[in-house]
DNA sequence: GATGAATGAGAATTCATTCAT
DNA sequence: GATGAATGAATTCTCATTCAT
């Protein structure tokens, strides 16, 4: 594992427990068990850390989302899929999802890196397409179906982790229902 | 009007202009017209302020979603009443949506301040409470339902604000239908 | 009880739990719940209110030790009673002394007040002289003798004083007798 | 010569050329010439400088005074030796002293550090109790009679200081004889 | 006589970044 | 590739003092 990987997993270890207000770069280095110096041989300096990060961390939830992604699956089931995953990966991840939602919105974030297209992004609202297309889905823009079903999941996510209410596997599919029965015509 | 007042105005202003990460208390001083010292006269540091910002600006949009709420409209009219006047202020200000998501979470809210309960949204979750009992709205916690349609909502807004696409009156309004049509027995 | 008073004893109270360095208007104010403005109607500044201590407190140490003094007695009883009371003094009144001592050598002090003359001092003084004219003082300048067995007695309570050892009334006549020794023909 | 040395050996300058009341970090930084953050690089803070000072300081005087110590001379002249070298560093290097003696009350100097055994101290203090052990010195604390004999000599000298008379070596011989007889069975 | 909000100069401290090794 | 001592500009915060009431 090399110092690139340390210096990345430290960061977000520290977002974890301080919070990204109070992050500095020496309490970076020491977590990471490396020079100043050699974080700047890794990265120019903190905008592409975070944009590395932002990056990364980006990827990381994509590819658990569309991990055991079943192609021949109904319409119906993919939605299903897409959405449950995304709470999983919401729920065992709280911090990079936490970490996800405020710098997306940040400054130091490049408009290149925020508009970048996720493929596991592009498949869910190409099934939302779909949908429309087989007469299933009520007709709208199909990134605005998918903010409001996203926006749904990740805010009942945001209340459990927040401390407002426990969360079973129940909750969790009412939730989807919810959304689906929303959206279908 | 006093200093006090001065100094949280201009706080919101810059964080309006500049964003968060940029703002220094000089710059604030500055543009209160006000000494350093006469800042930490009224607060005891930095996180006092940021606090009492929070308060202010939760305030402030509870305030504006309540205003010209009509306690005798039907139960469908009140439940898309809230949702419009969420999205309005949203897209009306845009800043302090931001500063409101980004600090709800900042370790310098304090626990009180940020489990306070905000007489607006109770409303709405007595609303969706009482159209569960009248067998119109699906039987759920009622806070599970508050987060998937407020979710819902406040995505569908920052889709906009993202710049990911132009936001017209009827989309917000298939975006409520959409809620309604969800949550609806 | 003005809040002249309520000042001085503020500022010497203060001295006592804090120690000298980190004393501040704004604590002196608070505790002697005097406003910031009060304070300069009676002080002009800083200066003043410490030479004005200075003055009280060497007033009250002066007087201290010479109450009850009996100017029949004979010169070697007079000799004991100047060191007993300055010891007695001492040892009740530690936070005067130290500061009295610390502040003695402050740049604060303005020349007038530290060169005043006290009048317990002189008498000491006086005394010694006495004790030389008759042939039972050693011949020396009586300042610097008065220095010997200040410093002497002095130090002993101050060693007490920084928990080097316990003092009972004999160490003091002890060293009262050291000092007489020393110093006599 | 390292940068820690520098800041050190800057602070003493300057407490000797402006007194202890005036210093300030950035006079230091400019005498020591060292950046700001250099400094905390090497001492946490203030107060750590402060102590490592009255370590230094202490240390210094404690040299100062057992150079040239003749162990093999007679009692009477240790004696003699280590009062008269005392006069000397006081003399020399009054600033010295008087941080000595004004930080050693200070609550900025650790418990630890002020009650930190002087190897010169204590081999005056065997020499006293060793002198008591002959039968030539009188029965007592040892660090009692330490305190009175230190107590004279460094009173002499301050009043000297303190611009009350001059000093020649002769009424420095003269304070060591009294201290002697003082003492002396 | 008494007040305390207001001040700005300046103090202590932190920070992202560089450079010699 | 890796290091960490060194930096100075910037930042947070303090302080003695003033002024309008």
């Amino acid at each position: 594992m090399g110092k690139r990987e340390d210096i990345l997993n430290a960061t977000l270890d520290l977002i974890t427990e301080e919070g990204l207000q109070s992050i500095t770069f020496s309490k970076i280095f020491k977590r990471a068990n490396v020079g100043s110096a050699t974080f700047y041989h890794y990265f120019d300096n903190k905008e592409v850390l975070v944009n590395e990060l932002y990056k990364n961390t980006s990827k990381q939830m994509s590819e658990f989302v569309i991990k055991d992604y079943d192609i021949a699956a109904t319409l119906y089931e993919k939605f299903r899929f897409f959405l449950k995953k995304t709470a999983d990966f919401a729920i065992s991840h709280p911090n990079e999802l936490w970490f996800l939602e405020n710098y997306a919105h940040s400054p130091f974030i490049s408009e290149e890196i925020r508009n970048a297209v996720d493929p596991t992004i592009s498949e869910f609202i190409n099934i939302i397409a779909e949908g429309q297309r087989q007469g299933i889905i009520k007709d709208m823009n199909p990134v605005v179906c998918f903010q409001i079903v996203g926006g749904s999941i990740l805010f009942v996510i945001r209340g459990h982790l927040s401390n407002k209410y426990p969360l079973s596997d129940s909750e969790i599919q009412q939730t989807i229902e919810v959304c689906w029965k929303g959206i279908k015509v």
